[in-house]
RNA sequence: GUCCCGUUCGUCUAGUCAGGUCUAGGACACUGGAUUUUCAUUCCAGCGACAGGGGUUCGAAUCCCCUACGGGAUGCCA
């Protein structure tokens, strides 16, 4: 156990983003890497935008994704409470210290904090009009990330407004303090405002933490850093897609931060052991949906069968495929035919209906290619009369049987195939086609069989 | 406007701190080929980058300066 206490601190908005994801990720990396402690703070001092929905988004997000917190809301801990909506005495009190050593002042009803140095006035050009501006001395941080930042504060700046409510830089720095945070990890977003949160700290006379100041998810296309509306911005839609959460977690690690060799596909504890802040990248980095749909992929194809079964069971039972009872080891020899063809198991359900229902639906396109060539009646006849003939309706037999009515006629396998595949599952992409049919068994091939000919082929 | 941060293939990145081993490596994507007498998988190959300029040096992707571009901040939002 080391003292390092690290915290992610989001505001409940109703959604939980990614690029909070990985703040959220990186904090829990470095707290597991040292042996520290991750606290979840909740900073719900906005209140308009705090709901009880808000928060489970937040909390399911962050169980998804296998963060798990050692101090925060439903776990407790020392240092709460952990919502900022409860910490209005602590921000009373904190505020007094700085308004007794004339570091605070009232203005128009709210509490600014009062910049030393002397002060003159000036017309700024973002507020468009005169504004007092202070000479304070520039703030120098040693970021773990970027190195020496240094970055001058010209104006007070508000802490608490006229409607009594606490601000951000203002509860944002007493909870660090109050909390023992010795460590900040936050985006890069935050790197201007931390010269405001380092002038509080000395106001306090409190040593600043180590900041570490990690770079920006931006948008696949177009301009700016990831918007919530932007395709693959939210976590929920992971987990309607029905990513796996270890492939989703591999990849928001691999934005920004590399293990320095050449693999990408990485368990969490070889993570956890080689994550450090100063190998995180400066640069911002764009978001790339392909390449997260690749690690999701990899990470299903390496999924032992009998979690496979037992993440997809619920699905299939959802879509009406199978019931409770459904034979566990003709699921899984099913599902691994499926396994290494999917991409993410939320095509499962589309992918494997033909196996459990007759009422799977005959795609147009897949149809017509199939129906193009050669002499579709005849080859299906052939089929059927050489599978009539089988004793025992293997992969193997299968094809041989194929193999025959092949030779036979010299029109090759693929003469056969597509068109079989298309008669017994509706389409022309699918699972590897001998084992298929030997699943699907022999009567319930022959059938289909023969309906795709009375409804299909005049 | 001002301030802060950044810039290696289309994208994520290795290499930059400790200059030569870099005719710049890997992955995703894309293109082509092989395998599968189907679709997919797999395999192989190809395409493809040090933002530009100046300097330091025997030697620069790597160090310094300038420019350009990108991102962020500049709220009584967080």
């Amino acid at each position: 156990m080391s003292d390092v206490r690290v915290r992610f601190a989001p505001s409940p908005t109703g959604f939980f983003h990614i690029g909070s994801a990985r703040t959220a990720l990186f904090n829990w990396l470095y707290a597991r890497h040292t042996g520290g402690t991750f606290i979840l703070r909740i900073e719900d001092t906005d209140k308009e935008r705090n709901t009880d929905e808000a928060l489970q988004v937040l909390f399911e997000g962050m169980k998804w994704l296998g963060l798990n917190w050692d101090e925060g809301p439903e776990v407790g801990g020392s240092a709460g409470p952990y919502f900022q909506s409860e910490r209005t005495e602590v921000y009373r009190e904190w505020v007094q210290k700085l308004l007794a050593k004339g570091r605070a002042y009232e203005k128009d009803g709210a509490i600014w904090f009062k910049l030393e140095g002397e002060r003159y006035t000036a017309y700024d050009e973002y507020l468009k009009k005169d504004m007092e501006k202070v000479k304070a001395a520039p703030v120098v941080i040693d970021d773990q990330v970027r190195g020496r930042v240094e970055r001058a504060e010209d104006r007070d700046f508000v802490i608490f407004r006229a409607s009594g409510e606490p601000v951000f830089h203002f509860v944002n720095v007493v909870d660090d303090i109050t909390m023992g945070i010795t460590h900040v990890i936050r985006g890069e977003d935050h790197l201007s405002n931390t010269s405001k949160h380092v002038e509080l700290f000395r106001a306090f006379d409190v040593e600043p933490p180590v900041f570490a100041h990690i770079p920006l998810i931006l948008k696949e296309t177009g301009p700016g850093k990831m918007s919530k509306r932007d395709q693959g911005a939210l976590i929920e839609e992971y987990q309607n897609l029905q990513y796996l959460p270890e492939a989703v977690r591999n990849y928001l690690c691999l934005l920004g931060w590399s293990p320095k060799d050449d693999r990408e596909i990485l368990s969490i504890s070889e993570i956890i052991e080689l994550f450090d802040l100063p190998a995180i990248n400066k640069t911002n980095a764009r978001f790339d949906a392909k390449k997260m749909g690749h690690f999701n992929t990899e990470y299903l194809r390496a999924m032992p069968i009998e979690t496979v079964s037992w993440l997809a069971t619920p699905k299939l039972v959802e879509a009406g495929l199978i019931g409770s009872e459904f034979p566990e080891d003709t699921l899984q020899t099913i599902l691994k035919l499926c396994q290494e063809k999917i991409r993410s198991l939320h095509e499962l359900s589309d992918f494997a209906r033909f196996f459990f229902k007759d009422d799977y639906t005959i795609i147009e396109k897949a149809l017509n290619k199939v129906l193009k060539k050669g002499d579709p009646s005849t080859r299906l006849n052939e089929v059927i009369q050489a599978f009539s003939d089988l004793a025992h309706f293997d992969a193997e037999s299968i094809e041989a049987a194929i193999q025959k009515c092949a030779d036979a006629s010299g029109n090759g396998a693929g003469a056969y195939m597509p068109l079989l595949r298309v008669a017994v599952s509706g389409t022309n992409v699918g699972p590897s086609f001998y084992p298929m049919l030997a699943i699907l068994g022999k009567e319930a091939v022959m059938t289909r069989i023969r309906r795709f000919m009375t409804e299909n082929i005049s």
